[in-house]
DNA sequence: TTGTATGCGTTATCAT
DNA sequence: ATGATAACGCATACAA
């Protein structure tokens, strides 16, 4: 093994103390540019870097922020979602030479407790993402470093938070279905408290009011904890037979979107000629499946971007207000929502 | 801001000295139970956590080791094959109270610098994944870390190695194939100087010569630069029509067999029947699509447990040998594979 | 069994 | 413009 060189090898070599090695590292203080050639030509030969360890002893700040996904960190590996947004994320710290540390955290565990990792300053902040309940928020809020809620939000902890539109998304998504004719609409969501599908339902709950659509012909439906998607498929087609029939669906996801069509087509009704339907994220893996999907667009990569630079504002400065957010969202058309027949 | 605990707050709590603290926290020495009770009490009331710099400023170890994926780290979050090895491997990290250092790497960058964060301590070593050429490796021989080539493997390179046994995994689906009556069959594979290729590669002409096929009637079909596997569905499609007409095909992995296979149908191709095929990973996104897959199943968790063992072992351990390990795989028959007409 | 003292590598303050 | 020195928080060799 190859010794580790530290600053006062450098500082030997140039012959210059430890300070001045720092001084010109660090571009503090004014050095000549004679003495300044001389540290980096030894820095270059010896190939040195400063200890990590030591820096950020001093400094107090460990250029890391944590990333937790709900329920777990390595789920977020799998979710074309947030992948997108992870790229522009990931891009954008390092730009600040911050990196991401991935630690396993199992946020629904019953016996939750915080990981020593993210209360000794191994990371200066965190950002906490995934379908965010408010219960698993709420177990950071005795946290000392300041929380990013990426695509969650919570008034009871003290966090920033960077969402898309999602009122603005269901709204215009029911528009465009009413400009095609339609007038009975059904939303269609997971069973979960999270905020997302609040702010959507919300969403929808306006855009009926807006459009003066009959409450009887646009029915809310919800999964309950232990259904799964085919039960929720049941369900739309049930109101496609009710005493006000729909004729279009708006999911509170592409995934759910995707997968209530595909057991609709398995029950052979005809998408979107019997009913058309939207989807949310415009996720490539399944918007762009058989048919291809009318959805709300979200601009994941800048997300990412703008949670990097949200996180790293606050960062550096401790005392602004907390942010709240809100990127717009575009609806795209594709084959999935026609003239009402 | 709340004031930061540190181990003297401890001591003075517990009326001890910072050593009996150390001592405590670190089960070393023999600490009479009582102290170790007022100790672990002053701990506990006062949620103190070890601060991380000081601390693997001492211990020389930070508990954090890099991950890399080829060519971009944040491209690691849109792959279902690592998703499934991260999983595993995070998980084993984190048993050690290990995580996953993620930063911005470009490795396919032609000005391409080792970045500080490989070199200044703060990761006690790296793990590089991906479809990684030779050539990338290489970059990291002058690292001070141990490195795990994770299904990859460099000849140049001083590092552990874990693979799947991509050699075995042909030689099945050949065998399979044969069995089924096949004696004309292509590979199909992009045109990379990758490990796993060459390993596959190697499977597929060592089965040619154990089954005793034709060699002509078993073309090796590259996808060169620029060229996309629409491309490559011609060659295939054009393979069908040679003097020695293929009646199967063997891809690298799934993506590949599943998009060549896309591309045949809408040539109004009918697979399988006309054309059996093979894959390989076992990636549930492609290979369970409308005609599930033939294909070579990788025990992805495992693997990522098994790097995770093998890493942890090499750190704790730098004067072991280097090892290569290879994963077995096995061979999963769906409806992709018929009997030859 | 417990306490004292030192050093890990860096940055920053204060002299010179 | 540069150098000496004191922290930062912890672990450990050694002393008591």
């Amino acid at each position: 093994m190859k010794p580790v060189i530290t600053i006062h090898d450098i500082a030997k070599k140039a012959k210059v103390s430890l300070a001045t090695v720092s001084l010109v590292l660090n571009r503090k203080g004014r050095i000549s540019e004679k003495t300044q050639e001389r540290v980096r030509k030894a820095v270059r030969e010896m190939n040195y870097s400063p200890n990590y360890s030591g820096r950020i002893l001093r400094r107090k700040c460990s250029q890391q922020i944590a990333l937790l996904y709900y329920p777990r960190a390595s789920a977020i590996f799998n979710n074309p979602f947030y992948s997108k947004i992870i790229e522009g994320l990931l891009e954008r710290l390092s730009q600040n030479k911050y990196n991401i540390v991935l630690g396993n955290c199992d946020l629904s565990e019953e016996s939750f407790t915080i990981p020593d990792y993210l209360q000794n300053g191994s990371v200066d902040a965190l950002i906490l993402t995934g379908d965010l309940p408010e219960k698993a928020a709420l177990h950071f809020s005795d946290l000392r470093i300041p929380i990013l809620l990426l695509d969650s939000f919570s008034k009871h902890l003290a966090a920033d938070s960077l969402t898309s539109d999602g009122f603005q998304g269901v709204m215009d998504s029911i528009d465009h279905l009413v400009s095609l004719g339609h007038r009975h609409i059904a939303y269609v969501t997971h069973e979960l408290d999270l905020y997302n599908v609040q702010t959507r339902i919300n969403g929808f709950k306006a855009a009926i009011q807006k459009n003066s659509l009959p409450l009887l012909g646009c029915p809310l439906i919800r999964m309950p904890v232990g259904k799964n998607v085919e039960w929720l498929a049941q369900e739309v087609l049930k109101a496609t037979r009710s005493k006000a029939p729909i004729t279009a669906f708006v999911a509170v996801n592409d995934t759910i979107a995707f997968w209530v069509s595909h057991f609709l087509q398995k029950e052979a009704i005809q998408l979107p000629r019997f009913l058309s339907f939207i989807g949310f994220d415009d996720d490539e893996e399944y918007s762009q499946r058989d048919i291809p999907m009318t959805t709300i667009s979200v601009p994941k990569r800048e997300i990412g971007i703008r949670a990097a630079e949200i996180i790293l504002t606050r960062i550096s400065n401790s005392d602004l207000p907390l942010q709240k957010v809100v990127i717009p969202v575009s609806l795209v058309r594709r084959n999935s929502t026609v003239v009402v027949k």
